[in-house]
RNA sequence: GGCGACGUGGCCGAGUGGUUAGGCGCGGGUCUGCAAAACCCGUUACACCGGUUCGAUUCCGGUCGUCGCCUCCA
């Protein structure tokens, strides 16, 4: 029986999807104004452990991932950078895409655009106005805060909390500081679009109301994001979809965990950001979502050279173990004991764990001369649950020595070692671990592998 | 100021009312030409002060500290 925790429950709770046998999962992606940083990844490998956890239980997983193209500060990078707010949209576009498969995240079956959802946008903003709950100014369309009674019930403020002792840039134009903005007029050198209301865009919020909607329907199953979303984005977004429907928007609300550097929130506002492409590069995709998934996806963690290489080397362990063992039917045990910690709200630090008793296990019973296929199946099995697989590394470099190359060396070496030129030898092991090859010597000869 | 989270051993990081999380590191050992790997042994903690309890790191209250959101943010 799977437990989630959920915002909007404030606390773990049973998961019961809207169908029975599928689950409907909305994540909001990028808004793609800049580079992918560390914090993204968090995020993105968060829920495809989820996504893949939930398929993998036999569940039917539709996956939206939605891609925000344009806003406020996409229009500021794009007049920065003297580029026209489509072409550096598609630029960060791309650049997230690349990261997101370096970190073996899967593609969502939808990735809707919200630039090409205008169409809906207006729609449901419509629908708003006529329900009394959006309203008109000079070719903007706010959103009536004070219009919705459950307005707050997620991130668990009310109104009148909000409004006292704030210094909120109070624009005329609203009728209550809280509205927020659904549809904005264009300003001179703005993109725009055709509206009832006048030429304009959307505001930031509507277009995952929107988008969800069309894609996964009304009471969809989760809907997940970075905690830093809660409020007032998740909010309004709710207010949006709930205040036109009139009902459930998502069932179940997921937040991950912000990374840290040096104990403070990564963000691009503070410069506090490690850029993912360069990560991917030195150390791989498996190695940074290892380093996410030893904690839980809802703790804040902290990122730094340190911590990246201990997850490097924890990696290391399990890679050595997998390419010891010929994996075979799975350890039902042991499944079953990953499905425990898993439906325990994703328990991926309890999965490591089990993971490396799995390993410790596995090796003690090869050391002694047995079968370690079922122990083995059963880590190729979760390793694969959880990503950290081969085939989710598609990073992985080619290697400068073929493997025919590398099998003469060790030949020559050993010949040297015969002989007892252990200097000839060991020159030669030098060279391969220089060439990212190191040497095992065992009982049954030697063993190589690729670092 | 409001809402919320958290303070665990050298570091990271789970968890529990009474029994070894795990990883990395470190020390010792087995094995080895040496090394590496693997295995074994050791390194054993829960911010502080009260309370509840036979017993609290785990529950309750308080103190101190850290962080997040309240404005764009994964």
């Amino acid at each position: 029986m799977l437990k989630i925790y959920s915002t909007l429950h404030r606390g773990i709770v049973p998961f019961e999807p809207r169908d029975e046998g599928k689950v409907s999962m909305y994540v909001c992606g990028p808004t793609v104004q800049s580079e992918p940083h560390v914090g993204h990844g968090r995020s993105a490998v968060a829920f495809d452990v989820i996504r893949r956890y939930l398929a993998w239980s036999g569940y039917d997983v539709t996956f939206v991932r939605n891609i925000t193209d344009i806003e406020d500060k996409i229009i500021a990078a794009a007049a920065e950078a003297g580029e026209s707010v489509e072409t550096l949209a598609r630029e960060m576009g791309e650049r997230f895409e690349d990261a997101f498969v370096g970190l073996g995240v899967l593609s969502p079956d939808f990735e809707p655009e919200a630039t090409k959802h205008i169409d809906e946008i207006i729609t449901l903003t419509e629908v708003l106005i006529d329900r009394g709950l959006a309203y008109t100014r000079d070719g903007d369309v706010y959103f009536s805060v004070r219009a919705l009674e459950s307005y707050g019930k997620l991130s668990g403020r009310n109104p009148d909390e909000l409004r006292s002792g704030y210094r909120i840039e109070v624009d005329e134009s609203k009728e209550d500081p809280l509205d927020f903005a659904v549809w904005k007029s264009a300003k001179p050198g703005e993109p725009w679009w055709e509206s009832p209301w006048g030429p304009g865009r959307p505001g930031w919020h509507i277009e995952c109301s929107a988008m969800a909607e069309k894609y996964l329907g009304r009471g969809f199953d989760i809907h997940g994001g970075g905690s830093d979303l809660l409020f007032p984005h998740h909010e309004n977004e709710i207010a949006q979809s709930e205040g036109a429907s009139g009902t459930t928007f998502a069932r179940y609300w997921l937040h991950n965990g912000m990374v840290n550097l040096g104990g403070e929130k990564m963000a691009k506002s503070t410069g506090l950001v490690v850029d993912l492409a360069p990560i991917l590069k030195s150390h791989g995709g498996r190695a940074l979502r290892m380093l996410y998934l030893r904690a839980h996806y809802r703790s804040p963690i902290e990122f730094s050279d340190v911590l990246l290489v201990e997850a490097t080397e924890a990696l290391d362990r399990l890679d050595r173990f997998r390419q010891r063992a010929t994996p075979g039917v799975p350890d039902e045990m042991a499944l079953d004991r990953f499905r425990e910690v898993m439906d325990n709200d994703f328990g991926t630090p309890q999965a490591m764990s089990l993971l490396f008793d799995l390993v410790r296990d596995g090796n003690r019973l090869l050391d002694e001369g047995g079968d370690g296929s079922a122990i083995a199946g059963a880590v190729e099995t979760i390793v694969a649950v959880l990503g950290l697989d081969d085939a989710s590394d598609p990073a992985a470099g080619e290697p400068a020595l073929t493997d025919a190359e590398v099998d003469a060396l060790v030949a020559e070496r050993n010949q040297a070692r015969s002989e007892r030129r252990f200097d000839d030898a060991d020159a030669i092991r030098d060279e391969l671990d220089d060439q990212g090859v190191s040497l095992e010597d065992g009982p049954n000869g030697t063993r190589w592998l690729r670092k």
